[in-house]
DNA sequence: ACCTATTTATAAAA
DNA sequence: TTTTTATAAATAGGT
């Protein structure tokens, strides 16, 4: 519809391409729209342009309800060309609950071996992988709290300087305004660095 | 367009209304096919009948290519709030899931720290607490390797000693047939035991 | 972004 | 549902 008729295939005109584009997302959004209210349908739609930027429209209710209720219906579907069993609602919920549990087991597990529990369902070669594993977490943790502590004293040094500076401006101002003052310096020696055990 | 301009509301009668959402519909899925070649971009468009009934359409990949990309995109402005499902059943499941899922982020975050990985996220106290953890786990788990290989060092050894016995019998058992035979008992002498490095 | 000739979609009817 | 047909709407190409 138009002043020429165009072939359904990609145009090669960027500048074409991109006004294309726009105005038939709008047009594409507007439809979308009028269906989902003059039938009272649901609708979704996402549009990805090809440099990747996002356009979506739903009606009434949220993208991600809209999404869940296919997500829901195409497994269940999935499932009910398997075997048409029961609610597929039910079903679904405990498929997916069962899923998580399991994988939640399965961290569970092993993070026990992490931390040194129930080793005695482990076969040899297990325990030397783990051994390794561990290992080298512990030595790149231990750079890592090496770097940590450097950091911290580097920090803490710095702000003893700034101290001292302070210090020996406020001396300065006692000596020049009051002879008898000289001392609460000692009271603000530079600390001792933190010593990295 | 059409024989009569239509008011933007939802048409009552129950006939027209499905008569209009089919072709709407197919309408609707051609413009979404001809942006997608036309304009080289990438859409997926879901949508439900009044009746529950789905449609959907998906350009060149597949639906869940496409709403997994949708997700990765809006993970930003992800709800996991505000999940105002249908059925006490469906709200149910996705608060389980919901949890179950902060479950399984938390593992695992955890467990990348147990490998000695994204440790800049830990404080000094933290990569102290973890070390110690390791430490004493990494104990443990080599007392146990230790025993293992115990363990199966004292198993070889008595298979060795099962085998030097029948290889026993076998060699009385020539003697007593075969006045010549007095050795292949060389070959099976016991094994040196594993040694523990 | 706006204009408009033309194509396309579709409402109503069959 | 699908086809027909008159008409509304969308939009390609131009400005």
């Amino acid at each position: 519809m138009g002043r020429g008729k165009v072939e359904l295939r990609k145009i090669e005109n960027k500048i074409n391409r991109q006004v294309t584009f726009s105005k038939r997302r709008g047009g594409l959004v507007k439809k979308a729209h009028e269906i989902s209210v003059l039938c009272d349908a649901e609708v979704a739609l996402i549009v990805f342009s090809q440099k990747g930027k996002i356009f979506e429209y739903s009606s009434d209710s949220c993208m991600e309800q809209i999404l869940e209720r296919y997500e829901r219906y195409s497994y269940a579907e999935r499932r009910l060309l398997a075997n048409n069993s029961e609610s597929p609602v039910q079903e679904n919920w405990s498929l997916e609950y069962t899923k998580l549990k399991a994988r939640i087991d399965l961290l569970q597990r092993n993070h026990k071996h992490y931390m040194g529990e129930d080793l005695d369902s482990m076969s040899l070669k297990d325990l030397q992988n783990l051994e390794q594993q561990l290992d080298s977490a512990l030595k790149l943790i231990r750079s890592r709290k090496e770097r940590a502590i450097l950091e911290e004293n580097n920090m803490l040094t710095k702000k003893i300087k700034e101290k001292d500076k302070i210090v020996e401006q406020q001396g300065e101002w006692h000596q020049q305004t009051n002879q008898v003052s000289t001392s609460t310096s000692f009271l603000l020696q530079p600390h001792q660095c933190l010593n990295m055990g």
